[in-house]
DNA sequence: TTGTGATAGTTGCAAACGTAACTATCAAGC
DNA sequence: GCTTGATAGTTACGTTTGCAACTATCACAA
């Protein structure tokens, strides 16, 4: 017997990925009623005060038509606003709202702690191995370098996703 | 800024899920056009050689009914039979017919080909760190014991999914 | 200035998905 | 034997998804 599954890496990431998603989803899905993609939309505009779609996905490795979605779900809430880039009409700046900000503050402090009440459950030498060991798979899979969110973007963008986040709206 | 989304740990997980699921399936659809959840089910007959639909659900951490259209699928190509229990004629045993066996044992190596091209790109400790850290996590979400398989099916079930797998059909 | 190719973002559509409801079967108690 | 409750698996249905095609805009070059 040669592939075994419970030790096949795909197969131990995906089903890590999917219990842990759903643990950590049930938290903004009761308080609000968002998605997965609403919440990464949500939590990179917090993060990073503006981006574009194309960033947001990007970064978050989503499909730009689901962060397409997720925005304009947003926006319906009055939870984000767009404003069209100057030099740029293709480009959309997006920004939290009062009241998109104010999910985000009340939700990222729960995220955080229960993470941290995940983190408890691990002994401080596993906590370290886990956060090298997915810091050397992100890098052996490429999945570090698929945003241009940490990098600078490849022209002077404003609003981008760097250090010093712009406030659009 | 306190939620930084790169070191959010189900953040980096489903990002890195998605990344090599995207990666790895790319083999098996391009070879055969199987979904993930056909493959899943084919690796998991052909490592075991027998299983019910609701063995290999919880083995893999799929939904009943992405488990069931999976088997119908790949019955629909013979490559797969099914068999009903003389006992309790509610449980199907499955197993992997021969031409299901021929496509499993040309998929598998190149699977464990690809898991090792990836690992080659880890340091020794860096691979060691991210096992040691993987299982860690997977108790600390009990992700680990949401599977029958490993452990004894709860009665003497023919074909079930122990040690000794059964050739049923 | 008028094409050509590229890019940001949206939408149509078909496939895939999960929830809930269903069928069929079984065990256990009366 | 006849209920009642539980289980294995399927199906119906509304939602979500990804691919491809689309719009609108830009850069660049003839």
């Amino acid at each position: 017997m040669k592939l075994k599954l419970e030790s096949f890496l795909p197969y131990r990431l995906n089903r890590a990925a999917a219990v842990a998603s759903r643990q950590f989803s049930a938290i903004y899905r009761n308080e609000f009623s968002l998605t997965v993609p609403e919440w990464r939309t949500l939590a990179t505009l917090g993060q990073f005060g503006a981006a574009t779609a194309k960033e947001i996905g990007e970064h978050s490795a989503m499909h730009k038509t689901k962060v397409s979605r997720a925005v304009a779900s947003l926006q319906r809430r009055r939870w984000l606003v767009r404003r069209t880039d100057d030099l740029d009409r293709r480009i959309e700046h997006l920004a939290l709202s009062a009241s998109g900000e104010a999910a985000y503050r009340k939700l990222a402090p729960k995220m955080l702690a229960f993470e941290d009440a995940l983190f408890d459950k691990l002994d401080p030498e596993e906590l370290a191995a886990l956060t090298k060991g997915l810091a050397a798979l992100e890098r052996a899979l490429g999945a570090d370098r698929a945003s241009t969110l940490t990098a600078q973007p490849d022209r002077a963008a404003p609003g981008g996703l760097d250090a010093r986040p712009r406030r659009v709206a």
